[in-house]
Order: C-alpha cells, then sequence, then structure tokens
DNA sequence: CGGAGAAGTAACTCTCCGGTTACTATGTAC
DNA sequence: GTACATAGTAACCGGAGAGTTACTTCTCCG
C-alpha cells in the first residue's frame, strides 16, 4: 500500500505463478463461496469478516457483494450449500443392501467418520444453532432437500424387526438422533471436555475408543429387549 | 440525549420504584456478571455488546471496566462462574444411596431435565467450543474444579458389575460422554433438527419421548451382554 | 464538619467493519 | 477498432463498538 505504481503491483502478484490472470466469474464465485465458508466455520457469524473473505478469496468486496450479496446472503448461501453436501452424502449411503445389523453399524460408523472428517459441519450447525436457525428457516430451497436418511432408518429398522435381529417399537427419528448425538457431542465439545476431563479423548487412541463405544451403544440398543419399566 | 440538565433525569429513573439508589458496589459487581452471562449466552462471544452488558446491567461501562475488566476478562469470568455453578449441581447427585439401576436412569434423567432447566449452559459451551476453549483452558481455578462426575459413574459401574445388573468393562468416560451426548444433542441442535425434520420435537411430548429414549438407550447399553464382535 | 477515596456518569476517541461509489481493465460483437 | 457489457480495483463513508477520560456524587472516618 501507497507505493507510487500499486495497480500493477497487485496485478503482478496475482500473476506470481506465470499463469496469467484472467477473467473467470465461475471461479471467482466458487472462490468467494469457499473463502466465506472457511471464514463462517472458523469464527461463526457475528466473528466473520467480509474484508477477510474477500481477502482468502483472492478478490475483494466489490465483487463478493456483485455475485452473492451482503453478509446475510453469503452465509444462508454457505448453509444451504452445506446441506446439499450432506444430503449428497446421505444419499450415496445404500443401506438397503446390507443385512440390518451390518446396515446399523455402518451408519453409525459412518456418521462417526463424516463428523471426523468434516468438522467445519459441526461447526456450521453449532453456529446456526446459536442463532436459532434464523438463516435455516428463511432458505426456502432447504423443504425440498428432505433428508432421506429417516425413511433409510425406517427400512433397516422394519427389515431387523422382521429378521428377529432388533427391538419393536423404535421410532427412527429419536434413534437418529441418538446415533448423531453420541458421536456429534464428542466432537462439538471436545475442546471443553479435554480442558475439564482428560486430553486423551483427543488421542487417535481416544477417537478409535469413542467409534467402537458409540457402535456399541446404539447396537445394544437395538439388539436388546425392552428392559421392564421400573 | 442532550436535554440540559439530563443529569438528573438519569437519577430520577433509577428511582422511579420510590427506593433511593444508594451505593452498593457486591450488588453493582453481580448484576454485571448476570447480564453479561446472559448476553453472552444469547450472541455469543463476539457478538456480545459491552454496551448493552452495561445496560442490562443497569450500570455503565467505566463500572464494568471497573470491576471485572475487558471483554475477555468478563467472558472468562462468566464462563468460570458456570462452571462452579454445574459442579455443584453434580455434588449434589448422591447417586451412591441409591441401587445402581436407579442411580443410573437418576443421572440420565438428571442430565436430560439439567440441560433442559438451564439452556444457557448449553449456548455458553457452544460458544467456548466456537472458540476451541482458549478461555477456559486460561482459567486456572478450572484444574480444581475437577469433576466428580467420573468418580461417582466408576463407582456405580462397579456396583451394578458385582451386582450382575450392569455389563462389565465400561469405561466411565465413555459413559458419561454417551449420557451427556443423548441429551446434549437434541437440546444444542433443535433449532435445525425442527427446520430439517419435524417441529414436533419441540412440543412437551417431543421433549418426553426423547427423555425416555435417552433413557432405554443407556440402561439398555448397560443391562445388556456385549454383543459378539462382527 | 470536611476531605479522601470509592462509586458512578457521560462524553469522547480511535479503530474497525459492512457496504458503496467512482473508476479502470478486459473481452467480445459488430 | 470501437463501443458496450461485464470483471475487477481501491478509496471512501457512516456507524458502531471497545476502551478511556474528565468529571460529579456519595459515604464514611477522624
Amino acid at each position: 500500500m501507497g507505493e507510487g505504481t500499486g495497480r500493477m503491483d497487485q496485478k503482478n502478484a496475482a500473476n506470481a505463478s506465470g499463469k496469467a490472470r484472467t477473467r473467470d466469474p465461475e471461479r471467482t464465485e466458487r472462490n468467494i463461496l469457499i473463502a466465506a465458508r472457511e471464514e463462517f466455520v472458523e469464527y461463526g457469524y457475528q466473528g466473520a469478516r467480509i474484508d477477510r473473505i474477500a481477502e482468502r478469496a483472492g478478490s475483494n468486496k466489490r465483487m463478493l457483494y456483485h455475485y452473492v450479496g451482503n453478509k446475510d446472503a453469503l452465509y444462508a448461501r454457505v448453509l444451504l450449500e452445506a446441506y446439499k453436501d450432506i444430503r449428497k452424502g446421505e444419499r450415496q449411503l445404500h443401506l438397503g443392501r446390507l443385512q440390518p445389523r451390518d446396515a446399523m453399524e455402518r451408519l453409525v460408523g459412518f456418521t462417526f467418520d463424516h463428523f471426523q472428517a468434516n468438522p467445519w459441519f459441526i461447526r456450521l450447525l453449532s453456529t446456526e444453532n446459536m442463532l436459532r436457525a434464523r438463516y435455516l428457516a428463511e432458505v426456502p430451497e432447504i423443504k425440498d432437500l428432505h433428508s432421506p436418511i429417516i425413511m433409510q432408518i425406517r427400512e433397516v429398522l422394519e427389515a431387523g424387526e422382521a429378521a428377529g435381529d432388533f427391538r419393536t417399537g423404535v421410532d427412527p427419528l429419536q434413534l437418529y438422533i441418538t446415533i448423531a448425538g453420541v458421536s456429534y457431542f464428542y466432537f462439538s465439545n471436545m475442546y471443553t471436555l479435554s480442558v475439564a476431563f482428560n486430553d486423551d479423548i483427543k488421542s487417535e487412541q481416544g477417537r478409535a475408543d469413542r467409534r467402537a463405544h458409540a457402535i456399541d451403544v446404539v447396537m445394544s440398543f437395538l439388539c436388546s429387549k425392552p428392559l421392564a419399566s421400573k
């Protein structure tokens, strides 16, 4: 900044790799969305900075407002893309092909691995729930992005009941919340947990233990008879 | 603002109830901490506003900086008080007096009810985990606030094993994470869940169902034999 | 009483941030 | 090649927010 012909320096910096920096609307927009997701995931909605997003994207605020809109629109867009991503992953599970017990183990393991591989998703969910889903509720497309997962769980449960593998009367949505919960809480609260209890839970061993435990809990529940109510 | 003798108006407003507004350092500080917790819980760390905290406390920024310090110190203080609160609750559980199965049911139910009664705690945990426990790690007293709960769980587990009620080899910390997780996820992600799936989960019936399910899952796991590994 | 020091007020500063504007560069249709 | 639309740049603006300062008021001790 402030050096005579700064305009050209900027240009050269972009060309440092030798490749000419040509116009490319699609790439610019994609870069902006990627940068926005990184920023919102790192700092939350209120902590995210428009200037930093533009910088991360190798672009500038003018383009950001041009392609996507203001901070709200940018965040809503990131949220929508995230849900599209997740639904795509869920559709690729193909649980129906497996035996019920294998299908359920796979689902619990997949959920755990998915949270591990995509920590940004947990942070985005956390941010959006702090906002009481204000933006998600406003995204019209979200209703069309109906999750296939409850339906898949229902089918596996019915097959498992019929085969005598699973207990009867399990509600698919409740089971889904349990499956997500036993993994989600571990990842979402890992930082405070490791301060309050034990750093070991962050280790690779701690993660493997947690994964095995999560599967164990869900499968024990499904494969046991309902307990006599107290 | 800007009306001649504005100073006096302010004073009178405070006296509106007729009671003289006398100096009271303890009350002022307490009001500031209460207001700060409300503000951080509502808006998160980055979203919280010092001016609003001062206003909520019926005080002003000068006093806020005087008694507690800057935003960081205020947040760290809120965090510490929250953990003290929680630990106090945990100590009052007295699980040792009950039969192992009753004790464990009580713990799961208590955890659920506690999250329900104290939604601020979930939001504060969420905020602090977004910050990767940056502030919690810096609070020196936190190490002295060792949680009694893992020790209590261990004792109940051992009693239950000895009585033949529970399976053997359950890790107390893993069990704690499961117990917390099956309730926490429901409350922390209720907003996005009810947009993505079903508004019913927010209803009183939905809550009761969830509570029963959480107890069912944990007790089934504890009271069943380990499954043959695949 | 009187004055020292703490409690409390409000206006101010300075930086940062979301959003805009005025401008330049590039590519393409004719 | 030139005009027009789109891509891109950077300086700017108004407002807000964290933290400070100059000041007034209360309380209590000697």
